[in-house]
DNA sequence: TCCGGTGACATAACAGCGTTATGAAAAAAA
DNA sequence: TTTTTTTCATAACGCTGTTATGTCACCGGA
C-alpha cells in the first residue's frame, strides 16, 4: 500500500518465504512471483537480492547443507566411533525425511526454475562431508576400519546413505522391504567390508538405535 | 509446407526427437514447442499423441528402463552368481552413464514441464529389478548369501549402485576418490554383509572384470 | 537544511513455457 | 459417395524468468 516499505530484511524474509514455500508446497511452488506476492513486493526484489531466481534458490541449498551439518553436530564422538558411523548415516537420513523437497534439489536436481549447482555448490557439499571424514578418521585408528583413505571410505559410506534416501523418498523401496532394514543391512555391509568384522559392526550399529532418543531427539527409531 | 502432413509415424518420431534433446542438451531442451519445431509440426501433435508433455516424458521414462532391461539381459547367468551379480551393477551404471540425463529424469526427479512419476511408473521401474532379484535368488541357493528375502537383497543392492551413480552424475565424487573403486568396494561390502566370506566376494567381483569386455560390449573396463 | 547520488523497488513489457478452444482438412467408416 | 472420426494448425490464455525504465527512500556532504 505505502509506496515505499521500510523493511531492512526483506532478504532474510524472502528466504524465508522460498524455503516455506519449497517445504510446503514442493519445487513447483517455488516462482519469482509467488515468493514476491507472498513477501508483498515485486518480482524485482528477488533479482535486487540475489540476481534472479537461481540465486535465491542456491540460497536455500547452502541453508539446507547447514541443517545437515546441524544434524551432524549433534551426534557425539563416543568410544565406539563405527557406532558414531552408524548414528551419522541416521542423522543424514533424518535430515532428508525432515526436508525432502530441499534435499531433492540439493542433489536430486530438482531444477526450479531452471537452477543447476555449480561447482561451488557441490564443494559446499563436500565440505558438509568432513563429520564424517573425521568420524571414518576414528574408525581407522581404532583399528575398526582398514587402514586407508578416509574419505574414500566417508565417499563410500555417503553414496550408500545417499542412495537408500534418494529411493525411500521417490517412494521405489516397496512396502515389505523396510527402509530401516535396508539402511541397517547397507551400513553393515559396507564397515564389514571396510575391514570390521561382523559381529562387532552389528553390535555397534545395533547399539547406535539407544541413541536416536537422546542425540538426534527421536523418540522413534522408524523401524 | 504441404496443409496435411501425411507421416503415420509421428509418434514415433516425436518421441526419438524428444530423446535426442534430452541426450544432447538435458532436460531444459525438453519443451513442447521445440520437439514439435523439430518435427515440423505444431505443439497439438503431442497433445494428439501423448496428452501432453508428461505423457512425452513418462514415455521416455518407460524406454530408459526398456535400455535398463536390454542391459540386464546382456549379462549372462554363470556359475558364479556373485560375480553375475556384480556384472549386474556394472551394467546399471554403464547404462546410468550412457543416458545420465534420461537417467535424471528417470530416478532424479529432474522435471521437464512439470512432470512427475506415478505409481505405475514406479512400478515399472521396479519391475525391471527382477533380474536383480532373481539373480540374488541364485546367490542364496548357491549358499553365497545367507537365506533370506531375495527382493530385499535386491533392494539393498539398487540402493547401493543407485546412490554411487547419483553422485557420479551429480559430480559431487572427488576426483582422487575414483568411483570405480568406490563401486567394487561398496559391493564387496554388501555382499560380505549379506553373508558371502571376504575372499570369494573379492575374488567373484574382481573376475567379474573379465567379463565386462565381453558381455556389455566395453572395452574400457574404467577401472 | 538542502541537495545530489545511490540503491531498492514498482511497473510494464518481452520471450518462452504448458495448455486449450476452435477450425480445417485428411483419413476412415458407412 | 457421404458421414464420421481423427489429426493437426492457428491463436490465445495464464504462467514462468527476466529486463528496461522510472520512481521513490535513504544517505553523505555542503
Amino acid at each position: 500500500m505505502s509506496p515505499r516499505r521500510t523493511d531492512p530484511r526483506t532478504r532474510s524474509t524472502l528466504v524465508d518465504i522460498a524455503a516455506g514455500l519449497l517445504a510446503g508446497e514442493g519445487p513447483q511452488a517455488l516462482s519469482a512471483r509467488r515468493v514476491a506476492a507472498e513477501a508483498g513486493s515485486s518480482t524485482m526484489a528477488v533479482y535486487t537480492n540475489f540476481g534472479g531466481m537461481s540465486g535465491l534458490v542456491r540460497e536455500m541449498v547452502h541453508e539446507g547443507f547447514a541443517r545437515l551439518e546441524a544434524y551432524f553436530s549433534q551426534v557425539a564422538a563416543t568410544g565406539d566411533p563405527v557406532a558414531d558411523m552408524a548414528l551419522l548415516g541416521r542423522a543424514y537420513r533424518r535430515n532428508a525425511l525432515t526436508n525432502p523437497h530441499l534435499y531433492a534439489v540439493m542433489f536430486g536436481g530438482a531444477n526450479p526454475a531452471g537452477f543447476s549447482l555449480n561447482a561451488e555448490d557441490r564443494q559446499y557439499g563436500r565440505y558438509t562431508l568432513g563429520t564424517v571424514v573425521e568420524c571414518a578418521t576414528r574408525c581407522i585408528e581404532a583399528g575398526r576400519f582398514d587402514s586407508g583413505d578416509a574419505e574414500l571410505v566417508a565417499h563410500q559410506l555417503w553414496t550408500a546413505v545417499h542412495g537408500l534416501v534418494t529411493l525411500e523418498l521417490g517412494e521405489y523401496l516397496i512396502e515389505p522391504c523396510n527402509a530401516g532394514v535396508v539402511f541397517e543391512a547397507q551400513l553393515i555391509g559396507l564397515m564389514v567390508g571396510a575391514g570390521d568384522d561382523v559381529e562387532s559392526a552389528v553390535r555397534s550399529v545395533r547399539s547406535s538405535r539407544t541413541r536416536l532418543a537422546t542425540e538426534l531427539g527421536d523418540p522413534d527409531p522408524d523401524e
